[in-house]
DNA sequence: CGGCATCCGTGACGATACTG
DNA sequence: CAGTATCGTCACGGATGCCG
């Protein structure tokens, strides 16, 4: 019943009519890693009340971007993920993360911090550099938060959870995961200072152009 | 403490922090189309009090994304624009705009209708095609709106305004601009039925096939 | 008239408590 | 675990007034 729409036909009214409210791009930040449960999603939303939750839940099944699904009886869960439509926003959230990197400032106090936040920036930059001129795959580990990029024959996208078949393992802290992005540090600084492991440099360096990380100095 | 800050230290957060309150990204999205005066901004976005407007333009100035600028006195003036890190969020938006365009339902009486988010439409498909194989540019048209799409060496840019070199002129209405974005429509049956005019039907169809427009039949 | 500031009613939001 | 109920508070929307 909100009349709060804009009213405008206009692409950027009607999205923002239907994920505009506080809290919903949140919301669809932590579906980009997968199914979650209400109550896995109120723990990654540190502020949010539980009726602002259940409403934005469903204001974005409405707009049918989000669909709940109920586990089976055995353990009966009810999750909450994206639809296609839903995933058809990932460009626009890939956008605003990439243009929030630059805009971290030092940590302060009451920020809360974590790792699949840093997993985020990492995959927001994906495809944002010199793709490879052969196929890989590598397999991003943040503290525990894991999602693999898959540059092959038919583009090049980054998707949650581990790479289905061989891939370069490379694992990292959040912290430096922050400063990879922010270009504060180079890949191999990070290795150098022993922030980051990864078993073939050759396929670092790929995924840190594919990135458009800082490059190392010559 | 509702200074109403996520308060994540999420490169998500960060940007919705700054441009997530209501009413900001459509302000920016007039920005888009050039310098505006306070009371052209109220007048393009129907609903918003001058409270809320010159609260949302005094927090996209603290936010170093929208700077405000007086003309010198013949005609005292005082104009609002992006700055060249506000415009930082264009690639945002357009990936918000295309995300919206599918979605917009048959027209509501309420819904306020511009042909500036038309030809808004128009400029977001601007590089979602295939580029063309050799340099070109065009003038667009809606219904007094202009603007210019680039394709040259460097890429694909469309901006604001008129061309400032011989470009193609491309000169529809808001309803067939709206129907080509949402491949309702082909450019050649635009034509057909007197509903958009180009000089040139190669040029035409050069720009169809960069903002991947609906295919004609073969 | 353009560019706000102020006042006020309404409703969305935030926190807590409570329930199937 | 997955929400609903309640309530205080604050931001929003609309109207009006001030000032260059």
């Amino acid at each position: 019943m909100t009349a709060r729409t804009y009213g405008n036909y206009c692409p950027l009214a009607q999205t923002l009519d239907a994920i505009g409210d506080r809290w919903a791009l949140l919301v669809i930040r932590e579906l980009l890693a997968g199914p979650q449960r209400f109550t896995d999603l109120r723990g990654c939303l540190p502020g949010i009340g539980t009726n602002q939750l259940a409403t934005r839940l469903r204001e974005l099944e409405s707009e049918h971007l989000v669909t709940k699904r109920t586990l089976p009886p055995p353990t009966p869960a009810t999750l909450y993920e994206l639809t296609d439509e839903g995933r058809g926003l990932e460009p626009a959230i890939w956008a605003l993360v990439r243009f929030g990197i630059p805009r971290l400032r030092t940590l302060a106090p009451v920020n809360t911090f974590r790792p699949a936040w840093a997993a985020l920036a990492l995959r927001a930059l994906a495809a944002t550099g010199q793709p490879p001129t052969q196929s890989h795959c590598w397999e991003v580990h943040v503290e525990g938060e894991v999602f693999h990029i898959d540059a092959g024959t038919r583009g090049i996208v980054a998707e949650p959870g581990p790479a289905p078949g061989p891939a370069t393992v490379i694992e990292t802290d959040t912290i430096t995961a922050f400063a990879l992005a922010r270009r504060e540090l180079t890949p191999r600084q990070a290795i150098e200072r022993r922030l980051l492991r990864c078993a073939d440099a050759a396929e670092l360096q790929a995924w840190a152009r594919l990135s458009g990380f800082a490059p190392d100095e010559p």
